[in-house]
DNA sequence: GTCTATACCACGATAGAC
DNA sequence: GTCTATCGTGGTATAGAC
């Protein structure tokens, strides 16, 4: 039954045959969600998209492009919401500098909406983000540094104002701690409600983790500076 | 010029043939660290270890139980230093509770004994370990978690007798959050290098990121409960 | 028991016809 | 733009030599 149609010009594009670019990134991050990205392969994923094999070649170039552009399609506009958020922020409270809480609910809360809307992949796809930015390749990271970067560095800006006793560079670091534990949160989502039996019905769950990891995550970028003798590696106190 | 030898019964094991088992595993080691694990195929490393391309399957089943063993061999001496670690401390102490500073050191300092330690495997190992914990398949979060249980579930009682305001549940959310931005951080070390351009002579890597996260996650496991209302979605403030 | 040679099938990629 | 056919390489399975 498959074969979907012979050949359909892109003119109106009904729910269902949109076209075939949309098709496969709809499919690819389904897929890549289920099951990850090396697991998923295109034979699978074009079936599922109801195109041949070789469009994704066609569209994308390779596989690993494809994840790029599945991945973009869904960070672009969070990081924009997040800039967007901190400058509604900066805005509202003219001049006064904004307190480390807040700065940081303007990252975390779009991550939290992406979590909760599945029409943009939902909490499968923030799994995949954490997934990817953990490790595979040098590619994904560094692709995804630069997707970033402009957001960081927005929110750099503001954490300095927050945390004056931070050099920009101990901020960075900081900062990468946050992504961390954000992504690493993210992606778990499976290994987390084993490891942390949630009381049935105790909200949503992404919400839920989010509001626990904002605290935790305040309170560690606020610390004060480490003593460089602290952490002595022979012998115990 | 290969061939290393024809048959050689496993009795002296000098330094260049050990018995098969142990080659296979150090290359795999090796060549993991450096190009990934999906990137790395059987046919290079077992040609790397001198042995035959079924030897792995063999030894170890499939390539993710060698991924496994691999993990295996740094992580159980890994993890049972630390439970040793934190036991000395509360030998020390004496009914007096420990220190959150203490109990964190005690998890901190063995991962960076063993990135400094370049006959296990050094950084690059904890790269190969972070990226395993942050998510490929199910497989390897699964097989990672029961590796870890035990030395966690030690350290969640040392916490708990330190962070008293914490309760279990809470606790092993934070904790969670402890084990994702050291995994990422470890994970991370290139992209960290390009993000906080490190002073030249800094003292050694490694020592310097664990200096400046050991502050951080302090502050965050002891930082006050979250209010459940606080992280609000729609409107600011 | 251990190891080897080799065969298998699925994968990602591409060239060239339509 | 899309398709089919095909290539090289991947992980795996097994039959049989030591």
């Amino acid at each position: 039954m498959p074969t979907p149609r012979p050949a359909r010009r892109s003119i109106a594009m009904d729910a269902l045959s949109q076209d075939t670019k949309t098709r496969i990134l709809d499919a690819a991050e389904t897929l890549f969600m289920e099951h990850g990205f090396e697991a998923t392969s295109l034979r699978q994923l074009t079936g599922a998209a109801g195109v041949n094999l070789a469009a994704v070649n066609y569209h994308f170039g390779t596989k690993e492009e494809l994840f790029q552009a599945v991945l973009t399609r869904r960070l672009d506009p969070m990081n924009q919401e997040r800039i967007d958020l901190l400058d509604r922020y900066l805005r509202e409270s003219r001049a006064k500098p904004l307190s480390c809480e807040k700065i940081l609910s303007a990252m975390l809360i779009p991550a939290l909406r992406l979590a909760r809307d599945e029409k943009r992949g939902g909490k499968h796809f923030l799994r995949v983000l954490g997934r990817a930015y953990a490790d595979p390749a040098p590619f994904i990271r560094h692709f995804l540094s630069a997707q970033y970067a402009e957001m960081i560095n927005r929110f750099k800006d503001a954490f300095l104002e927050a945390l004056p006793h931070l050099t920009r560079q101990e901020l960075t670091w900081r900062l990468h701690f946050v992504m961390g534990a954000l992504s690493y949160t993210l992606a778990g989502t499976d290994a987390l409600k084993l490891m942390a039996q949630v009381a049935p019905g105790e909200k949503d769950n992404d919400e839920m983790v989010l509001q626990r990891l904002a605290p935790f995550l305040a309170a560690g970028l606020k610390a004060p500076l480490g003593d460089p003798r602290k952490l002595e590696l022979v012998s115990g106190d």
